[in-house]
DNA sequence: CGTCTGGTTGATACGACTCAAATTTGGTGG
DNA sequence: CCACCAAATTTGAGTCGTATCAACCAGACG
């Protein structure tokens, strides 16, 4: 049975952890599930594309390690990225239900990700309620953060645009267990913030050294750090409200990131 | 029994018109099925809120009738409609599964809702496979629609913005069975139409006035014409591939709205 | 008939873009 | 370990799209 690798990281993490951590693992990846999956999970280099828009992908891939970029391109080119994609986010779950992909997604940085075959999709949904409401919460949630994003070039202005990004990331980040303190990787260069905010990466460029200026942030080598996570918030406009973090899956993550 | 108004609608639909048209009532409702909700549910005026930003409904509510929008503000005031709500649509699937609403919804005009009462969701999803199915794509959907209204904020001139929204709203309304050739109701001011696309309505104005003098469309008194969709699509770099028309219940609604 | 909301027009201001070049960083091979 | 190259970041000057502010007009409504 070729499909019997995909399926044993849950069985696995079920008899290790416990019927909770299946539910948890659409919704976030501890360190610790990062781990096994990445035993079975294929690795694609920084800056390849991992699906195409118009694709219809026989797998499901779930997010175990690297940071990926759901995008959107105009015909001249101009490109817009749409989502960010984290570990334990699934790459494509609409293809599960939709017919094609409408967005492509690029890996940011070199990328794990594990191959769920749609019929593993279909008995997991259907023998574990808990799962399939674990897949809700993530296309709800997703959906909450693409509102706000909307919200966020509409009406936010550069600045505001800028800090509310960092924020957003350091939180979700944070939420998986992936900050240290206040820090945390960064692996967007100012092209990826530009292509996501709306912005040309020469304004991007004049915005972070505005916020460092303000001493909100300090961004270098590829490190994110943010001092005060609640003054970024206040001069970004962030209500964290859409997040959704006070799930019931919540606790789990309480423990992986206790500063 | 309280809730048996509720669950009448449904019952009726599926003696009436096959388990096909209860699959598709999450997805769009055809006329005939908005008159039967129509006598079960709800008179919301225009211009008041449905549902607030930090609510918990007890009910889901269905669009039978009428135009909504979702929107967010911000402290300051500013304000940005994330999405529009037409007939067939949830409002607020999300409290579903997650704890509060992270946006608030406001009528356009006056608005007909069905209240469904989260166990009849519980039940109608867990014993019919179809209704879960439809529940999904129009999650997916919706998310789809979002990512695209992020690029065409993040990435349209002001003038093919406004040409995206108005081919969107006439295509989601084509596909409902409530065009009328290449007419349809439009009943939004330049007030929301300049929330929904991030401009100020004076900018609205001037596009709106673009628009026309280009022949891609007429709109007065609430009413939009759109003599040649194709020109219009192509102005506003229209893609429709994110709207997934292509969907198994599209047949359905092939048959409303042939022209 | 006045009031109000929505639509229209014009003049001016500013935030973000464009273009262009210099500088720094990171990776690669000799 | 250094030389080299490509990619990313930074800086400056000039332009443009959209916002702002301020009237004015038209239709809806009580």
């Amino acid at each position: 049975m070729q499909s019997l690798s995909v399926v044993k990281p849950f069985k696995l993490l079920e008899s290790k952890a416990g019927s909770k951590v299946v539910a948890a693992l659409a919704l976030r990846l501890e360190s610790f599930t990062r781990q096994r999956l990445s035993r079975v999970s294929r690795i694609i280099p920084a800056r390849r594309d991992l699906i195409r828009e118009g694709e219809n992908p026989k797998y499901v891939h779930l997010m175990v390690d690297g940071w990926a970029c759901r995008y959107k391109t105009l015909p001249d080119g101009r490109r817009q990225v749409v989502a960010f994609a984290l570990p334990g986010d699934f790459c494509d779950l609409n293809v599960y239900v939709l017919k094609a992909m409408d967005h492509s997604v690029g890996a940011v940085t070199r990328l794990s990700v594990a191959d769920i075959a749609r019929e593993e999709m279909d008995e997991l949904t259907s023998s574990r309620p808990r799962v399939a409401q674990a897949l809700w919460w993530e296309s709800l949630v997703n959906n909450a953060i693409q509102r706000e994003w909307t919200l966020n070039l509409g009406q936010r202005t550069a600045y505001e645009r800028i800090g509310h990004l960092l924020a957003e990331i350091y939180l979700r980040l944070r939420t998986i267990g992936m900050t240290q303190g206040d820090c945390c990787d960064f692996p967007l260069t100012q092209i990826d913030l530009a292509d996501a905010a709306g912005l040309t990466s020469v304004h991007v460029n004049r915005m972070l050294q505005e916020l460092r200026r303000d001493g909100l942030i300090s961004l270098e080598r590829k490190r994110l750090r943010i001092p005060d996570i609640g003054k970024l918030m206040e001069a970004s406009l962030f209500n964290p409200n859409y997040l959704h973090l006070e799930h019931e899956g919540r606790e789990l993550d309480a423990r992986l990131e206790p500063a």
